[in-house]
DNA sequence: GGAATTTATTTGCAAATGCAAGTAAATATC
DNA sequence: GATATTTACTTGCATTTGCAAATAAATTCC
């Protein structure tokens, strides 16, 4: 159950596939300034990179913030949640849970209904933390939309979420 | 020089600074998934977690990948040149050279014009393993693309691009 | 034109990461 | 209803990563 289906990618690529307005060479051989994997992970590197920095002095790391976000929006989630939720592996969202809890910033219940499971919720502690840290990130995403309108924002987003479940598709 | 400019934060957060649609709260406070950091950092991992699938099989990894493609498009780069490609940090895209040139697919050749600096190429073999992998990263690009037209893609670019300027403010 | 600063890259080191394998509980199968 | 399979998470281990410091060459500034 690892490495699945798409060994068979190299063979000829079906091309036209969708009728309409994919036009000539479907708009692929182009360079590498316009490959939309390369421009995302650019972005993302550099908003990860950046923001890293902001919330250094709080003691968080990039992962650890995420986490922290994502249960201070909703407590009691799963790992498997935070899995989908950030697209990283559940042993290094285990670890980060690790951390989190150690210095008693969260922590992990065994879930009511299945025994497997975790519910894990931040602290007070916690909780108090994110809220210092989310006026930041609200800054920060700010300044990275400059310029940009509502509308474009919402676009974005809508083709990010798009990007998402297409490659989901690949996912495993 | 590192920790730089935004302490300031916290300060209270301007509201509704510009005029005209802005809904209410600025549309910062917003679910955790209306945030673009956070859809960002999402579809760039699935991605990138989808695509290092694909390529391992070819015994590369992602960041030994965004070195290929960049090499390939244009040889004779720096690795100062790398790191603004990709954003990623100076000493690790060394290291991923270390790697690559000691399977033989790059090397390191002193600049002409700047001995503090390297000029970065494919070797043959680098060259030819990259161009054995392009049609997989093209097509793995199709995929994530469809159903999004090519006007939106233009614009997912250009989107792209705009965030990566504006928080290159932040950069360092 | 030599000292001080900046730029380009590499190396030490500790932390973070992912894959693979392990444990444990739930569900499916016969 | 016991066995097999799947699901949820954690741990071992080797690799990758990034920050900080080191080296070395260029540039700036007296």
């Amino acid at each position: 159950m690892k490495k699945a289906s798409k060994t068979a990618a190299q063979g000829p690529v079906r091309r036209g596939s969708r009728a309409g307005k994919v036009k000539a060479g479907a708009g692929l051989p182009h360079k590498l300034d316009e490959a939309i994997p390369y421009l995302l992970a650019r972005a993302g590197e550099r908003m990860g990179a950046a923001f890293t920095r902001e919330i250094r002095p709080f003691g968080l790391t990039l992962n650890e913030w995420r986490v922290c976000v994502a249960l201070h929006f909703k407590a009691h989630q799963r790992l498997s949640d935070l899995v989908g939720l950030t697209s990283t592996d559940a042993s290094t969202l285990s670890r980060v849970l690790d951390g989190l809890i150690k210095r008693g910033l969260a922590q992990r219940d065994r879930s009511a209904e299945d025994a497997r499971a975790v519910a894990l919720s931040l602290t007070r502690e916690g909780v108090a933390l994110t809220e210092k840290v989310i006026p930041i990130a609200q800054l920060y995403e700010r300044v990275a939309l400059s310029g940009i309108s509502d509308d474009d924002a919402q676009r974005l987003r809508s083709l990010l979420r798009r990007l998402y479940d297409n490659v989901g598709i690949l996912d495993r």
